[in-house]
DNA sequence: AACCCTTTTGCGTCCGGCGCACATGTACAT
DNA sequence: ATGTACATGTGCGCCGGACGCAAAAGGGTT
């Protein structure tokens, strides 16, 4: 045994009055408990206790030590406490990072609720488009998506699907007409994103093929949501998520190019560090987001086809 | 490992950067290491540090948890630290017992010395002539005669030789004459002991056989030192310690009764209560004791013998 | 005197902590 | 790019130490 458990255990002696009657509370034997005390005595080479069959009686050196050892022993069942009051609910500051485009668009709007389901936790979002180290830069959770995912120590938890489709405004429409094939893609500007060249190769999927084309334009952007805004504002075509576009289709802002075509759906992931002894805020934020978005997120839901339909 | 340990382990961990340089450290591998801090956030349910392959960071409850555990390593530290600083040399209170007539005569006229030896010592003087619980009244060593040892777990050192003869001063011997042999004490007043029957009963040895006399008087104390007080003022015959009365022979006060009898030596001895890993104050003062009483004690030595023929 | 409870020690058993080897992944230098 | 060095994590087997049991020795209580 440690010492620092003799320590513990000595305190316990001194407290039970005993031997025998630490071993009951410890469920040991006393037998154990004189050697660990006795292996404690000789490993700091002094005496703590002075015994008689009968009663047991510290020793000038045990009695200082002994304050030394209640100390520590509380210390320990605190931190012990410590730790599990912070399992009871969630409960500190939660770090989480997100892509700003869908922070703006599906994060933001429901943190309000989380905050007031969990009223002891505080939120610090950051938001960045990059690809990012959990570790390195101590966030809990991250917001990404399938194509964002390298590290294959995270855990991965799916909370929606996301699908990309091509989009533009009825001005920019209007004034360059209306792709009719994906062939057509090469005489538009196309809205490029500077930081992700993969995301420049536009995959048509149209239920049957997949046709891939290099698209090229006049302007690229390193963020999303600086592609949607250019989009809004007639800059080109723009390929974008539908959690994204999909109110500004509704309200009429943006139409669709190449309706039959999108790219095959992608996920919407949470990323955090490990499953094993997860923090009971990292569980409740993951949990509360896949409820939320649940089987059908917000932006798919039938409440904009309907308004669509209208 | 205990839990405590494996704290301690923890706070290393942390405060050298990783695994692998607190297994350095402490002389472990890695995976040890690995295993234990593994086994801690089990037993804690929570996670304390995430990990990359290449750099470890604390959680929210392990940067917490973290500042208990270095305190805690640090009191450990500390505490083992105080009780090797004890070790180094005598300090503290050193609580003896001895008979009052023995400290009063050959204790308290050393101790200065003793003291001046070990200026970080002090000491508590408990003066009784009962038998005493060592363990109980929490005293360190004792000083005591073979005669008071009853208790077979303390460890008993000789100090000296303890010889006891019988003495009477001039004017009581003026007054109720020399006794010749053994049986004349019958006649005597002799001062009895009040505590110890056994020591009524004195055994007259002259080096060639041994008498038994069962003495009597009109008076009795508790106090082997009022004893040796009685005697002074001619109260009676005593049997005394040649530590006590010695000088009072030298100087007259006293004359020797039946000179040619004596008891059989008895020792002086210190009483502690155990030799495995002695403390060092114990240890001082009973080398200390052993050395100033030396072979041929004081009160026995030529300087007295010289004083007395002269 | 009988009985219970104390501390201690020897002995046998068994669990757990360790090192080793290897897998996996990362940072850095060439 | 590729190699090197080093990080954490896991499977495996071994060994030491911690435990319980039993018995000894002693003291307090009825």
């Amino acid at each position: 045994m440690d010492i620092a458990n003799q320590m513990i255990l000595f305190a316990k002696v001194v407290d039970t009055g005993g031997f025998s009657a630490a071993a009951r509370d410890l469920g040991l034997t006393p037998s154990a408990v004189s050697r660990q005390i006795g292996n404690l005595e000789d490993r700091l080479g002094a005496r703590l206790l002075n015994r008689s069959t009968r009663r047991v009686s510290l020793t000038e050196v045990g009695k200082e030590f002994h304050e030394r050892c209640r100390e520590i022993a509380r210390s320990v069942e605190d931190a012990e406490a410590l730790v599990a009051s912070r399992l009871d609910h969630p409960q500190g500051t939660l770090r989480i990072s997100a892509t700003s485009a869908f922070a703006k668009a599906q994060l933001l709007p429901i943190l309000p609720l989380f905050l007031a389901e969990n009223p002891d936790l505080k939120l610090s979002l950051e938001l960045t488009d990059r690809e990012i180290d959990l570790i390195g830069e101590q966030i809990d959770v991250a917001i990404r998506f399938t194509e964002q995912i390298s590290d294959t120590s995270m855990v991965a938890r799916k909370l929606a699907s996301n699908q990309r489709i091509f989009c533009a405004a009825p001005d920019y429409i209007k004034r360059h007409g209306q792709p009719k094939k994906p062939e057509d893609l090469a005489d538009h500007n196309c809205l490029r994103l500077s930081t992700v060249e993969k995301f420049n190769n536009w995959q048509l999927n149209d239920g049957h093929s997949n046709v891939a084309r290099r698209i090229t334009g006049n302007f690229e952007t390193n963020s999303s949501d600086a592609l949607f805004h250019a989009a809004l504002d007639g800059l080109g075509i723009a390929k974008l998520s539908t959690y994204l576009c999909n109110e500004a289709l509704d309200d009429g802002r943006l139409v669709r190019v190449l309706p039959d075509y999108a790219e095959d759906a992608s996920d919407v992931l949470a990323i955090y560090p490990n499953r094993r002894n997860l923090s009971p805020n990292v569980r409740a934020f993951v949990d509360f987001l896949a409820d939320q978005y649940g089987k059908v997120p917000p932006w798919e839901r039938e409440k904009r086809k309907a308004k669509s339909a209208a």
